[in-house]
DNA sequence: ACTTACCGTAAGTTATGACTTACCAAAACA
DNA sequence: TGTTTTGGTAAGTCATAACTTACGGTAAGT
């Protein structure tokens, strides 16, 4: 199992439909069932959008009995945070120095 | 323009292709035939994937001529981590609060 | 003026993924 | 035992989005 990988953390939440699901989890494990209560889609399309997130680390489950509880695992989404703190890191300073190189020039290529 | 949507972003970014065209972006702005160049399609692919960075908040463009010059936005991720950082905080303060309120059980993540 | 370079958009094709219903397996309960 | 509850999976439908080629429009070069 390839934990943490960054597209299919995005896949997982670029959804809508999964994306509310995956917020409505919490810490205390919840079903399936419990979980497409109040939704406009089916139980079994639930229940894929869980797997999606459960292969993605956003999401673990426990079986008990016929039931299959699911809870929110937040620590899944720490590469696409460091993922995003690349961008802030490495493009603000690069645009600090691009800044201060530049000053009172203009330059193009070719 | 309403800048600064996660849903937008999400979108932009799930996309490996214009995920790879976002990252080849710097503070430096550079040509649309530039950024195609070395990739396996089109200029009008390129070209589009452009478009909709540019819509999420993720690039600028400025013309030059007949050329359109793209430069990373890095500022446009911002909405997208604070999303993330809801989590963060929001659950792993939860979190803490059912591990206190749970103290005494055998507790096994990781 | 003609030609070239650069780029956005329209239209059409195709793969994918988000849903549905139907079905099956396993555990709980009478 | 038979029945109910719970939920994963298979199969099929349908919408969408990522590509392609074709085209038009504008600025620069000759």
């Amino acid at each position: 199992m390839t934990y943490q990988n960054t597209q299919e953390i995005l896949t997982a939440l670029v959804d809508p439909t999964r994306r509310d699901i995956f917020e409505s989890l919490g810490p205390e494990a919840r079903a399936v069932s419990d979980l497409a209560k109040g939704r406009p889609i089916s139980r079994p399309a639930v229940s894929q959008h869980l797997k999606v997130l459960e292969d993605a680390g956003l999401a673990r489950s426990e079986r008990r009995g016929t039931r299959n509880l699911y809870a929110m695992r937040p620590e899944g989404l720490a590469e696409l945070r460091t993922y995003l703190d690349r961008f802030w890191s490495d493009v603000l300073a690069s645009y600090a120095e691009e800044v201060s190189k530049q000053q009172g020039q203009t330059h193009d290529n070719d």
